[in-house]
DNA sequence: CCTCCACAGGAAGCGCAGGAGT
DNA sequence: ACTCCTGCGCTTCCTGTGGAGG
């Protein structure tokens, strides 16, 4: 078969009519359900255009419930007015320290600046100077701000620096999804931080619904998404728990899905294979951007589940899918024979507790503290993927890999 | 009850990379 | 070219912690 021309692949029937919509960064003109929210987030950022400081802000509630889409919502109609304010967004998921938050600010003032490399203190001086010579009214919205490391110094120093600041001020929009998080902070930084709160409440089943109806109209092509589709999406979304974000990557995939196979609608049979392909894909991005030693530590788990089942099958013959609990001993122990078979140098059992955190937190395993019945004080450890599927996309991970090596060997 | 086991997780410190100042 | 800094990943050491076993 001769390749396709590229007319031939842009002119292929598709069911999309805008597939940006359904993109996780689009920022629709106007969010259903938000206007409160968003009318109040206006009301706190007002002062900025009045040449005034307005109140730090901390947003709060679950993954996809539009806290970030309403924020970003409101900076792009504050740039419509003319002002001194100026906005600049971090994910503190990339920018996870004082420090690099810090230069990313600087990054965003002066985009010449080749800030790699500066000691703190300089780059503190070159965003204070900045921000003062042109008066400007900063408005740093710290997304995920939870996974900052030193949040309290960063508050700290961010809140303090407005003492220094006479024509200029810096004002912080929190945003994090960890509802008790707000219990972990400082005291001095919570009562700057929430200086003004906001909650954003998970998007009720019946909200979903028109949120999901709403996209698929402007995303697809007229009368491709049936209603019973959509209903079925919605369904799985809200058993998630009104996280809007999965709901549109569910609806991209099934398009995409429909498009493959040519199909010019989309069914229920769609939605649910867009489901599982979305879940693994969650799965396999999570797992292949991970750092080498978290991971070998995770195809240690894989190993060790895999085996239990053979043995357990062989033995007892029992169906008990609920011994595949791991302890945290013999996990180190697997850990450190796959890297010796890959030729890394294992890493110190202190590290490797950090890895197993590291893959909690990333909702890769679930572990529990052991109570009565385990000898002492221990960690057990249970996978949360298939571990036959883990196995595969990490061993072909580090196969790649292998093969590199050997390229350069050569 | 006490001791020991098998860990968890904090604290300190080390070597390295890479830029600034000289 | 050199020394000084700073952040980062990591190791070493250490101090809990909670059930098992005597």
């Amino acid at each position: 078969m001769p390749s396709p021309s590229f007319s031939e692949i842009l002119n292929r029937p598709t069911v999309f009519a805008d597939k940006n919509v359904l993109s996780p960064h689009y920022v629709p003109d106007t969010l259903p359900f938000r206007d409160k929210e968003i009318t109040k987030i206006m009301e706190g950022l007002s002062p900025a255009l009045k040449n005034e400081r307005p109140r730090n802000m901390f947003i709060y509630g679950k993954t996809g419930t539009g806290k970030t889409c309403s924020v970003k919502n409101v900076i792009s109609k504050m740039g419509e007015h003319k002002s001194t304010a100026v906005s600049c967004y971090i994910n503190c998921r990339m920018y996870n320290s004082r420090y690099r938050v810090i230069q990313k600010i600087d990054k965003e003032l002066l985009p010449n600046l080749d800030s790699m490399g500066f000691g703190l203190a300089m780059l503190y001086e070159k965003m204070m100077t900045d921000i003062e010579s042109g008066a400007k009214r900063l408005i740093v919205i710290l997304d995920e701000v939870d996974m900052v490391k030193d949040l309290d110094d960063l508050l700290y120093t961010l809140t303090r620096a407005n003492d220094e600041l006479s024509k200029s001020s810096i004002t912080i929009i929190g945003i994090s999804n960890k509802v008790s998080f707000k219990d972990q902070l400082g005291q001095r930084s919570k009562s700057s931080l929430c200086e003004n709160e906001m909650v954003f409440a998970p998007y009720t089943p019946p909200q979903m619904q028109k949120i999901i109806e709403q996209r698929a109209k402007i995303g697809f092509k007229p009368h491709v998404v049936d209603e019973s589709a959509i209903n079925l999406a919605a369904a799985i979304t809200g058993s998630d728990v009104g996280d809007a974000r999965y709901a549109l990557k569910l609806l991209m995939k099934a398009g995409e899905l429909a498009d493959e196979q040519g199909s010019k609608k989309i069914t229920d049979k769609e939605v649910e294979s867009a489901r599982k392909a979305v879940e693994s894909d969650v799965a396999f991005e999570a797992i292949s951007t991970l750092p080498d030693h978290q991971q070998l530590v995770l195809l240690a788990i894989a190993n060790l589940v895999l085996d239990k089942g053979k043995n357990t099958r062989l033995t007892s013959g029992s169906p008990e899918e609920d011994d595949s609990f791991l302890v945290s001993g013999e996990v180190y122990e697997e850990y450190c024979k796959v890297s010796r078979h890959y030729r890394k140098p294992r890493r110190s059992a202190r590290w490797y507790r950090e890895y197993l955190n590291d893959l909690e937190m990333l909702g890769l395993i679930t572990t529990v503290e052991s109570g009565a019945g385990m000898r002492g004080r221990t960690r057990l450890i249970r996978i949360g993927y298939p571990a036959s599927d883990v196995k595969k996309i990490i061993e072909k991970n580090f196969s790649i890999i292998e093969s590199k090596d050997e390229e350069k060997h050569a």
